[in-house]
DNA sequence: TATTGTTATACTCTATAACTATA
DNA sequence: TATAGTTATAGAGTATAACAATA
């Protein structure tokens, strides 16, 4: 079988949907604080940068700064994150998680890498196998716009 | 290394999102008619089957019937898609796609493929292979429902 | 003036609940 | 009564444009 960057990106069109749709669904439909996904990538990312800037994370999401505020206060406003002006640049903004984002990051992953998982657990350890290898192939030809993440 | 259903989990919930926004933002940003992913994988599946049902396009795209009629409405205001009643049983709908939602489709198509294929085309040809094999496995994984499509 | 965010506005997404029309 | 959709309502996602604060 002849394999071409196009039959990829054929591949990618139907599935990659298809799996987003489940990682929703299983995110939403958690018990509270339930998080959607955007709000899940921006738990992920502040918590693993300190002290991250709101420019910082919607790259991050791909998000332009507008859209990243709106996300952002929604968070703030369920004490998910926590969002104070630099001491430095007062112009930029901290955002940090306290214990309750934390542990509000930590059920949805767990919720979902479970719902994942159980789909995978039907497959061979072989195809386990190539499906995480082509998802570390992938993970660097999607990165965040190639800066720090 | 030793693979477990949990780590293709957790790898899936970093890269998915990742592959999902770069799809995402190549169909908001193209030329008119642009769509929405919702709006793309409705007119895949009406493509594809001919009097297709409202309830048919909401569960293959995984929505709950009002959020799906709001979406097909969406696409019959601009006259990408027919809604009918069904002669037979005048309960359903039938939904079908004139020319113009066509190519529609087929423009937002030809966009995402594209701008997926740019960047799978600095794999080498062994690791392009492994991600349409991956593909393959998780397809039938997460299959809408297991009926129909 | 350039940079970092926010506010205003406008759609779309998506869910639940209540309703309509048909069978 | 049960089924297929729609409408109402509401909160979140996301973009652009206009604005405010700081450097």
């Amino acid at each position: 079988m002849q394999i071409t960057p196009e039959e990829c990106a054929r591949e990618m069109l139907e599935v990659v949907p298809l799996v987003m749709r489940t990682i929703r669904a299983e995110m939403r439909g958690a018990r509270e604080p339930s998080l959607t996904v955007p709000q899940f990538r921006a738990l992920l990312y502040l918590n693993r940068h300190e002290m991250a800037s709101l420019s910082d994370v919607a790259a991050f999401i791909g998000l332009g700064l507008p859209a990243a505020s709106t996300l952002v206060d929604g968070l703030v406003s369920r004490e998910l994150v926590v969002r104070e002006h630099d001491r430095e640049d007062r112009r930029r903004i901290t955002l940090q998680v306290p214990a309750a984002g934390r542990e509000a990051y930590q059920t949805a992953h767990r919720a979902a890498e479970a719902c994942l998982a159980e789909r995978m657990a039907s497959l061979g350890e072989d195809e386990q196998a190539i499906v995480v290898q082509a998802l570390g192939i992938l993970r660097p030809a999607f990165g965040a716009g190639r800066q720090k993440e």
